[in-house]
DNA sequence: CGGTCTCTTGACGGAGTTCAAAGCTAGTGG
DNA sequence: CCACTAGCTTTGAACTCCGTCAAGAGACCG
């Protein structure tokens, strides 16, 4: 547990065992059920959590009630809703657990006391928020530049596991497909069996 | 000069007089004129540039060779390829100016070090990368969620006069129309001239 | 073994693209 | 300061991708 979350953050920074001790101190040890809710809608958004095991997927409805899933995330990932944490707005996205999954949260202010304290999670966020926006740069490319049937073989390609372990319908959702022509595509991409 | 970038930092962070000057100090102010390039695909991105006067786009083109702009940056915005500058790559963007164009930039190794001298500064680009997640995921939802004809009024609304600094065909290919579409939209959205 | 959750099929329609051509507009040099 | 040209915008027809709706077929879980 301690470990899963030192080496996560030993890949951009190093903190001494004290200062490790004192911001590991702040973290509670959550477990959620499959489909329960890490994130509500409408909530303040209290919590910045590090996935331990699962995997969870962050979604909205649009005003026809159609579900939009933004983002996965696995083990060893940091997921909030960036906007309603650090702004303290109402939340426009869920957060909910697609299998059992164990996370370690830390709230609002105890990370802000962190960051004070501890002047190098700084730049460890600093380089968190860097790969964030690089990430979304590419999922800008992906989502303009390829159309349905390349976007689900890149997926199928570069996370061959992955695909298995979520339903089609919540693939189709995150790759803004309708499930009908994902099912469609995948007829294509296998043509026998 | 000064005054525009100083005020553009106390946005988010306060320095004392010398460390301001001190990070001053490794800026160079460079002009552009009309159609030159900061950046070039391929090149290593050395710079981040802080706007004081113009307009500049960033685009790559895909395989067809056809131009796809990824943004637009103006007075008082910082613009730089993220992944270019901080990982050191090859860059897959172009940044160019679309007007006479004046900018304070700040290369890679004076940035490291103004981060370690002054390390309020790593609180300033972790604040500006949480605002470009947050923008970003914006961006996501509004290609995602409107139609082309919705994403042009959204941005004759909301940027009205950035819409007549800018020719149609690259607001075209910011919006991921075609010119001929965005002309019809157009046609549509003004029935009386 | 019954019901809910998930995936597939097919007919149809609409948003947006492609290609080709013509009509404008604005900057440039003569 | 006008004329010319290159760059920009508009038009229209044919076509493609993908969504909607409606229905049926599996599959998983209690």
């Amino acid at each position: 547990m301690k470990e899963i979350l030192r080496n996560n953050l030993e890949r951009k920074v190093t903190l001494t065992a004290a200062e490790f001790e004192l911001f590991y101190s702040k973290f509670e040890l959550i477990n959620y059920k499959k489909k329960e809710h890490l994130l509500h809608v409408e909530g303040i958004c209290e919590s910045y959590f590090f996935i331990v095991k699962g995997v969870v997927k962050s979604y909205y409805h649009d005003e026809k009630a159609k579900e939009h899933i933004t983002a996965f995330a696995i083990e060893n990932w940091w997921v909030t809703d960036i906007e309603s944490f650090f702004e303290r707005h109402p939340a426009k996205l869920n957060i909910q657990a697609l299998e059992e999954t164990t996370v370690l949260a830390i709230n609002y202010n105890e990370l802000q006391q962190a960051l004070t304290k501890i002047p190098v999670l700084n730049v460890f966020f600093r380089i968190q928020m860097q790969n964030m926006v690089m990430a979304l740069q590419r999922r800008h490319h992906f989502y303009m530049k390829l159309n349905g049937k390349e976007r689900y073989d890149f997926l199928v390609k570069t996370l061959p596991d992955f695909v298995q372990r979520v339903p089609q319908y919540m693939l189709a959702s995150y790759l803004e497909l309708t499930p009908e022509y994902l099912s469609e595509l995948r007829k294509k991409s296998n043509p026998h069996f």
